[in-house]
DNA sequence: CTGTTAGCGCATTCAA
DNA sequence: TTGAATGCGCTAACAG
């Protein structure tokens, strides 16, 4: 190609669906159906149709039949930890369930606040999206309501503790909590401290969990729960674990909101000489790909979160089918992880 | 609201254009400019007419602005390692870019082999994208061919060192793995192995490096080159070191592909009892969060992926716009970032 | 600076 | 089973 006659910029010849209809010999209206509703077509047209359009590379124009069908085709996912290490597994099922469905995704991340959540809600909501999911985060009072009267199916995901707007799919914190604070009560250890970073609504529901069975033991200390308001990372895991030990050098144990601020306590440790699990026990979350080659192999809670990002679609693209509708509520459940950093004897 | 009342899947009375230009008494186009180009409305008509959008709740229909104008204000990402640990500060980057414009992003993971990418591409071009990223994997001449004809501004990114089709902001790799090769070698390291999984574009262009200046030494050896084609993760750098050390016991040092190899490899030297940096040398790539965190902390080449997600966006917006057009290649630079993992005399 | 006209490409009526 | 007419909501191109 000659330098300088390349067309940027500049709409290549498009094909249309009249343009294929025209070829084919019939009206476009055939042609869509032929693509979106082929048992409405007679086979042999069918057929040629098809043949058409692939000889043509046809493809569609999403914005128009959006606008035509009032459909986008589109799921939108707001989440406020979307480029979190947890949500990347989230994704992944997401995507895996979408790959075969004619759906698109779009994500976008918000802020942790109301405002923002119900700003991209909105967005989305103005393009006739075929479904929504959320991280629930708040049980704020004007996002329920909107995704009450979403004219689309909304999931929910990650918890299930609460009554979703209309769908929900994940496991509930505050259980997961309690048997991972069980698991290190039984292990043997009685100041048991809470790390973590932000406090959103999962975050209480596990703060809970812990405190009850603690008070259950009568071992609760509040001093012992400690948390930055930031986004967590193994950074703040190291730093955290290095203010619990200044401050009460008797803690022999954290339960840790996720899995990165367990391994920075776990590195800390290991840089201030404490043994783990022996002078130190340690259980994370998430049950990340890292915990089972730490070493020690760090005891964590398995969130089925692949799981949960493809079912959220699947219970989309089921409540939109004709089918029987999806369940409202799908507890995955999880499953505690015992391995080297909580293995000491009672 | 009376349950049952709840009207699910029909659509709320949507504000268009036109009720909005009803109710300030102009015509629709005028709202539209409003909006769109405010300058082109006297402002004391502007000011109005944007009272009256925020009164009744407007929200601009994208799907018949992308129909009407065609141009979509979507940007595409095509990546075939969208949830990899390294790519999640490249979205931060690009959503943050992002954020203050009036464009959407959506992401496509694709496979590694060219025809998905091709057929995600053509995806996006379908849609009159304002933009396409793509993470350059291949150099297959179709993709260039078709990302050269591309109507819209395309942006390779990740790597530097190959002509791109349009537009490119990464690094170099090659002279990346150069560096850290060095490295190993200042810090006395001599059977240094190159641990990695796939074998993608970057991966080869480091490989390139890493052995350029190991010919140069008279120190290399292909043998040591050690990858599973797999998704590099840290039970994989485990692995990895398992086996060179199984059959190469005088190895003395990794370059990894990244640091989730890294991390994994340092775990099995201290399962093995190995001291690190003393018995055995790590370096890691991209530096992440927990590179420096980890005991010992460690050696890394940092790459400014933020950055590149930011540059990527921001040059589809330069190159969509009326000034001066940006830089065809920007080669953001990359750091060796020494630390304990490799912290031995020569 | 503002309005009129027309049409983007498709799918939803309806009718045949 | 197929087709014709119509309009989705918006903006480009022109006119005033």
């Amino acid at each position: 190609m000659i330098p300088g006659t390349r067309r940027r910029r500049q709409r290549q010849d498009k094909v249309t669906l009249s343009d294929v209809a025209q070829n084919a010999g019939v009206s476009a209206i055939t042609v869509s159906r032929a693509l979106r509703d082929p048992e409405k077509v007679s086979p042999p047209l069918r057929e040629a149709i098809l043949k058409v359009v692939e000889d043509m590379g046809y493809v569609p124009d999403l914005a128009a039949r959006a606008l035509a069908s009032k459909n986008s085709g589109l799921i939108g996912v707001v989440s406020p930890a979307l480029t979190s290490h947890s949500f990347l597994a989230v994704i992944r099922g997401i995507e895996d369930r979408v790959r075969p469905s004619d759906l698109r995704i779009q994500y976008a991340s918000s802020d942790t606040n109301a405002e923002d959540q119900l700003r991209l809600l909105r967005f989305f909501l103005s393009q006739n999206p075929a479904g929504l999911i959320h991280v629930g985060q708040i049980g704020d009072l004007a996002i329920d309501e909107l995704l009450r009267r979403a004219p689309c199916p909304v999931v929910e995901i990650m918890d299930v503790s609460r009554q979703p707007s209309d769908m929900a799919v994940g496991i509930d914190h505050r259980l997961a909590a309690e048997t991972a604070t069980r698991h290190l009560l039984e292990r043997g250890y009685r100041r048991i401290a809470l790390l973590g970073g932000a406090w959103d609504f999962r975050a209480r529901r596990r703060l809970e969990g812990y405190q009850a069975v603690l008070e259950e033991a009568g071992l609760f200390d509040p001093a012992l729960v400690l948390s930055i308001d930031s986004q967590s990372s193994v950074g703040l895991g190291c730093h955290l674990l290095g203010r619990l030990k200044a401050e009460f050098p008797d803690a022999d144990a954290a339960f840790c909101h996720n899995d990165d601020i367990a391994l920075g306590a776990l590195f800390e440790c290991q840089r201030r000489g404490l043994s783990v699990p022996l002078d130190f026990g340690i259980c994370g979350f998430n049950d990340l790909d890292y915990a089972g080659f730490a070493f020690p192999a760090i005891t964590s809670v398995r969130v089925p979160r692949y799981e949960i990002g493809y079912r959220a679609v699947d219970m989309i693209i089921r409540a939109a089918g004709s089918g029987a509708p999806p369940p409202k509520l799908v507890d995955l459940g999880y499953q505690l992880v015992q391995r080297g950093s909580t293995a000491r004897q009672a």
